[in-house]
DNA sequence: TACTAAGCTCTTTTT
DNA sequence: GAGCTTAGTA
């Protein structure tokens, strides 16, 4: 077939993969290997084939994904592409959910619930069960829950699963089901779904009602499926399901970057899908585009050590480029102050700016110390994840008020602001309107709007009674008004706006500010001409609910430093990536040492991260950290060992600053703690359970003796003092300054003589 | 009912 | 270190 034009920047298996249109397809594309470009086209290509765009599904992973593929293909076949279906899974459910809410009896307006909502409805339920939040832990059980939703288990049929029951029995929590019972029915009377079940009732939907079905299976008529190795169980029934029909359904993915398995996500769909459609045509993208050969290669060699992978070979015809380079530092906060300082040498250096750079982590809370060193040198940044801004309380409780005006039933919203600002309804109030309302089986609003009728409620009726006519006027106003009009004047009404305003202090300021902002958000929702969406406050609340921090505006006026979690950064690119953190028990996290796949996924994820990076890479790590008020000591992570030599920078490894200068800095008040790494140079603390494993590769390093100074990758600078030969496998022992006698396997271990 | 100080608990990643 | 709960006080 002759290609058109338009696809001539593509390569040989590209084309491929974007002219074949019809059938089953899955493209196995290594990283870097215009994944997107490839999903990106092949949707393009369809809409020049006169597929109308309304036929073709796209799920993606990010909201900000499909935006930027939309935009891409609206530039080559113009305005079409607007009718195109494409955004997250959760996204486009939650819009076929609201159209066909009916169907399973809910309100269109349904609410989302975020985890922060799912986790205190969990805690009150726990609370009023009268259980004991110490063996009922709300995060284990909202944990447990999603699980069971991820894999289509709903509470009815985890109550009849006797394995599961008789899991929770032994487990020492065998009323777990009637939580997750009482759960589900608290969120189903308040007309509101959690993320997962925004795809559990998807497939619901789809299972108990043929004639939905149908129509949506004759609607996609094409469907494109991104990342599908990050897809779970209720993803995959609910595509297989859609894909039926026509069976033109297109997956991408890559198993060696499968890093979402904690939610669910199995690599087995994708292992599976040429059993599932045995016609499959697979196509490999093996050709990186993005990085130096270096980076491929120490990447290559890094995923080779896992055991579970689809076979393929990803090559780059790039040049060579420049070595990794590892920095070592005391602690985090010189782990900072290295990092950053590297920043600001390789930018003027290479005379790129800022938003070249990124700092990857593998815990949100890691970022705190390269924020403080990035600020001590005014360099913009900017952080993407932990607490967005619809997170923020001030943010919420405003929106509270939005979403209980638009869906009364929402319990979350409810009793987030019933007495938010103060208005003399405390919490034993509260606790009566829930009993009132559990015990009729009604919703809290309905207790609330009907209070006289309750005489148990008492004293503080009135004041419930002039909540509920306030929120029945702001509801009364919901159909006339835009959402820009009605929530600001929420804002006055509530004394939100000058709650705030009157608290003088910095948090206060910006807690006004916030709101302020929140406020212009919904005045851009309002006056967007852009968008055919109607303006009223729920879909605006619609809009939002699934936003993610990612999909935040850019201001793109200055360029920043980004930093993140490896887990966000997937899809994207930098030039120069600084992958920090890298300790054992951080980064392979602790909690993913108990068996191989876990270290498997851990490693895949260092390979994600190791990916991103364009031209150079960067490793860093400290030997002491600060986390939850203790210092710990650590020790450099299994994964800077398993780099191969040969992609490492040569020259010294950056030797740090010692104890003393580490001693200012924020070691905080810890006095037996300080004066231990006065006297011995190092801090052991009873966070350190994991012996260090010597487990290295073979470096060029055949002629040590007793005396050598030497210098090695995980444990800094020290001295021979003792070799003992054992054929190939000479063992020898080297006093480290810092953490003081090892023994190391020669052949295995990658030491530098510095001086004989 | 509202506010404050002290104490306890977090230890992963996200839609 | 942060965020939340509890106990004690106004």
């Amino acid at each position: 077939m002759q290609a058109p034009p338009y696809l001539d920047s593509l390569n040989e298996a590209q084309k491929q993969a974007v002219l074949h249109t019809s059938g089953p397809v899955m493209i196995i594309a290594g990283a870097g290997s215009g994944k997107t470009r490839v999903l990106t086209y092949r949707i393009a290509h369809l809409i020049r084939q006169e597929i109308p765009a309304y036929n073709i599904l796209a799920l993606t992973f990010t909201n900000k994904a499909a935006k930027e593929m939309q935009a891409r293909i609206m530039e080559i076949c113009g305005s079409e592409a607007r009718n195109l279906w494409m955004g997250t899974f959760h996204s486009v459910f939650a819009k076929i959910l609201r159209i066909e809410a009916d169907r399973l009896n809910y309100p269109s307006s349904f609410t989302i619930y975020d985890t922060d909502d799912s986790k205190s409805l969990i805690k009150a339920i726990i609370k009023e069960m009268q259980l004991d939040d110490k063996i009922y832990k709300p995060n284990i059980i909202y944990n447990r829950i999603s699980n069971a939703k991820n894999n289509l288990i709903t509470a009815e049929a985890y109550a009849s699963a006797s394995d599961l029951v008789s899991y929770d029995f032994k487990s020492g929590r065998p009323k777990f089901i009637e939580i997750y019972r009482a759960y589900a029915n608290r969120c189903f009377k308040a007309g509101a779904m959690d993320f997962d079940d925004l795809l559990m009732n998807t497939d619901k939907l789809f299972r108990m009602h043929p004639d939905v079905l149908l129509k949506y299976q004759h609607k996609f008529k094409y469907i494109m499926v991104d990342e599908y190795q990050d897809t779970n169980i209720c993803q995959y029934s609910i595509i297989k399901r859609l894909a039926a029909a026509h069976e033109n359904i297109c997956v991408v993915g890559d198993d060696a970057q499968s890093i979402y398995s904690f939610r669910g996500a199995t690599i087995q769909n994708i292992l599976n899908f040429q059993r599932d459609y045995r016609d499959a045509s697979i196509f490999k993208l093996e050709q990186n585009y993005r990085s130096t050969q270096t980076i491929v290669g120490a990447a290559g060699h890094i995923i080779a050590k896992n055991k579970d992978q689809l076979e393929k070979e990803v090559w780059t015809s790039n040049e060579e480029g420049e070595k990794i380079r590892i920095i070592r530092a005391v602690t985090d906060n010189e782990e900072g102050r290295l990092v950053v300082q590297s920043i600001f040498e390789q930018r003027m250096k290479s005379q790129e700016s800022y938003g070249s750079f990124v700092i990857l982590y593998r815990t949100n809370y890691q970022s705190r110390s390269f924020e403080e060193a990035l600020r001590k040198l005014s360099i913009p940044y900017r952080i993407y994840g932990g607490t967005s801004f619809y997170q923020r309380k001030e943010v919420k409780d405003l929106i509270a008020y939005l979403r209980l005006v638009v869906n009364p039933n929402d319990e979350a919203a409810l009793k987030r602001i019933i007495n938010y600002p103060a208005r003399k309804i405390g919490n034993s109030t509260l606790d009566k309107i829930i009993l009132t309302s559990n015990q009729g089986n009604t919703s809290l609003w309905e207790v609330v709007k009907n209070v006289a009728q309750f005489p148990l409620i008492g004293r503080s009726a009135a004041h419930v009674q002039r909540f509920s006519l306030m929120m029945q006027s702001f509801m009364s106003m919901k159909d006339a008004h835009n959402a820009y009009d009605l929530a600001s004047h929420v804002a006055k009404q509530t004394g939100l706006l000058k709650f705030l305003h009157e608290d003088k202090t910095t948090e206060g300021i910006s807690k006004y500010e916030n709101l302020v902002e929140l406020l212009n958000g919904i005045k851009e929702f309002t006056e967007d001409d852009t968008s055919e969406l109607s303006k009223d406050l729920s879909t605006y609340l619609q809009e939002i609910s699934l936003l993610t921090d990612a999909d935040k505006k850019e201001d793109n006026e200055t360029p920043k430093v980004s930093l993140m979690t490896i887990h966000s950064s997937k899809g994207l690119e930098y030039p120069f990536v600084y992958i920090v953190g890298l300790e054992e028990n951080l980064f392979p996290s602790q909690m993913a040492l108990n068996s191989r796949a876990e270290l498997e996924e851990e490693r895949r994820l260092f390979y994600v991260a190791i990916t991103r990076a364009e031209k150079k890479l960067n490793l860093s790590f400290a030997t002491s950290r600060f986390r939850f008020g203790s210092l710990l000591s650590c020790e450099p992570s299994r994964f800077i060992d398993e780099i191969d030599n040969q992609f490492l920078e040569l020259q010294p490894i950056k030797s740090s600053s010692h104890q003393p200068s580490a001693l200012n800095k924020g070691f905080g008040n810890n006095k037996s703690l300080i004066s231990s790494l006065q006297k011995t140079g190092k801090v052991t603390s009873q966070f350190s359970k994991r012996p260090i494993d010597i487990n290295f590769k073979a470096g060029d390093t055949s002629n040590i003796d007793s005396g050598d100074q030497v210098e090695h990758n995980r444990f800094g600078k020290g001295k021979v003092i003792l070799l003992e030969g054992e054929g190939n496998a000479r063992k020898v022992k080297v006093l480290f300054e810092e953490v003081g006698e090892k023994t190391l396997v020669l052949s295995f271990a990658k030491l530098r003589i510095i001086s004989s």
